[in-house]
DNA sequence: ATTTAAGCTTACCTTTTTGTGTGTACTTAC
DNA sequence: GTAAGTACACACAAAAAGGTAAGCTTAAAT
């Protein structure tokens, strides 16, 4: 009987450690943010694209496709809020920005970058897996 | 001038090899959706959960802490539909339906792990650069 | 004179995702 | 006799994500 039913207690670890790093099974734990906006629809692509070196905003428009400048901008920030990217502005006309990763987003965007790049090697075979499990499941 | 305004042609990769593997950057990829699926905010947790092995329903339920029923169920199939997870049902009463991983699931789960256990294992160092975020943008 | 481009922001609207509550069929425990 | 557990499905509602279009500033190109 806990008055916050949301926090569970992993006996396993001890409560130190689970403070200094977070428990991602539990709710509510602020990791599962970060998680969010590195997994994110666009979060993904654009690490993966800046670990490519430096980009523009517009460079990246073209580079990833579909982004609008809306969600771009936006991913952006939350990736900078995180420390992963580096913004740098010169104040000039027209307006003249540098995106780029930092060390710590090098680090997340190479994991994010090795995900992506088992699912685009092994996509033949994860359609074969589709492919059997609609006929197994007559869809 | 093309008809597809969508279809980005890479010069630097043959066009066989970019439609084995798919390409990301490009809008309408298929494997956005299985990237979709596997970075989903539970298909993230239920895949870790699951390298620890076969789980019932209702385990995986308490385990990944804050997700419905219809969330869980749902990211199971989406996940099972691409053949990363095994769903064997024994047709008894109560029922009794087990998840584990297939090999191929195995391979995205521990790349999904080592993402999440970055993130964990960093998450002070993200912290510290929020903070230092604010900060210079007074927010 | 008008268009184009840069890198955004804002308002508004649509689509997608997620949550909630209910039902089911049957058994075991209280 | 009633509640709880099992593994979902379904309908409905709320929340979040995403798209669209406009605007801003100033200079260069047409």
């Amino acid at each position: 009987m806990q008055k916050d039913p949301d926090i569970q207690l992993e006996l396993g670890t001890p409560l130190s450690e689970r403070m200094r790093r977070g428990d991602l099974f539990s709710e509510h734990c602020p990791s599962r943010e970060v998680l969010k906006h590195v997994t994110s629809r666009w979060g993904v692509l654009i690490l993966v694209a800046l670990l490519g070196g430096m980009h523009r905003f517009s460079d990246l428009r073209r580079k990833v496709s579909g982004v609008s400048e809306k969600m771009l901008a936006q991913t952006l920030q939350c990736l900078e809020y995180d420390g992963f990217v580096l913004r740098q502005s010169y104040p000039v006309v027209p307006p003249h920005v540098e995106y780029s990763l930092t060390p710590l987003g090098m680090e997340v965007a190479k994991k994010v970058e090795d995900l992506a790049d088992w699912i685009e090697g092994n996509f033949p075979k994860i359609m074969d897996a589709q492919e059997k499990f609609k006929e197994i499941n007559e869809v």
